[in-house]
DNA sequence: AACCAGGAGAGAG
DNA sequence: CTCTCTCATGGT
């Protein structure tokens, strides 16, 4: 129950930070704006992800179906200011036509997590943590992101020693209420903590 | 002015 | 399997 712990002194200390941001009018498009957001952030301060999501919505693609029928040098050119654009542009164009065959992004995740997560994984750019991110904040699936300030925090406390993905990960999930909204609240309690070095 | 941010993939050993 | 390098912009 340690983490569960950590959790709530977390809570205490922070508040709610009421993750993922995304600012879109509809579900659909916040699914949307969450996925295109967890793609940019890749090693990237989130400050320079907002930029590059606003110059997506103020060109009116910021939405599965708009955002596939805009040729690359235009996705480029406005993801440019969340780093690694060429990359970015493309794996997120490309990540984009796989789930537009769904038709719409509730159909996608209209199925088991695990699923959803194979599929994922295998398209390029999509990593574990990008993809359990796209599952637990676009998919609200009981899926735990884990990712570097996790890592170390666990460390420091003694909880673990090496960085194997799949072993915090169940770990968490191991020890934290199944429920979503607990998730979603803890993991961006961890980056919260990992950004302030207090641990 | 070096260093890092809400990673992933390819190549070397 | 575990390192190391690359990808790139913007803020300290």
């Amino acid at each position: 129950m340690k983490i569960h712990d950590l959790h709530l002194e977390l809570l205490s200390k922070y508040g709610k930070q009421e993750w993922w941001p995304a600012k879109s009018k509809s579900k659909e498009d916040r699914r949307f704006e969450v996925i295109a957001g967890a793609v940019l952030t890749q090693a990237t301060n989130w400050k320079n992800v907002e930029h590059a999501l606003e110059n997506l919505r103020s060109e009116k693609i910021l939405n599965l179906r708009k955002f596939v029928g805009t040729p690359l040098p235009k996705i480029e050119k406005l993801v440019r200011p969340s780093g690694f654009y060429k990359q970015k542009a493309g794996r997120l164009l490309n990540l984009s036509k796989h789930l537009s065959k769904y038709n719409n992004l509730e159909r996608f995740f209209s199925r088991p997590a695990e699923d959803i997560r194979k599929e994922l994984l295998e398209l390029n750019g999509i990593g574990k943590e990008t993809a359990d991110s796209i599952l637990l904040y676009a998919g609200d699936k009981l899926i735990f992101p884990v990712d570097a300030y996790t890592f170390r925090i666990f460390r420091k406390k003694r909880w673990i020693e090496k960085f194997d993905y799949e072993r915090i990960r169940e770990l968490v999930e191991d020890q934290l209420p199944k429920d979503v909204e607990v998730y979603k609240e803890f993991h961006a309690l961890l980056v919260q903590l990992g950004k302030d070095g207090d641990y």
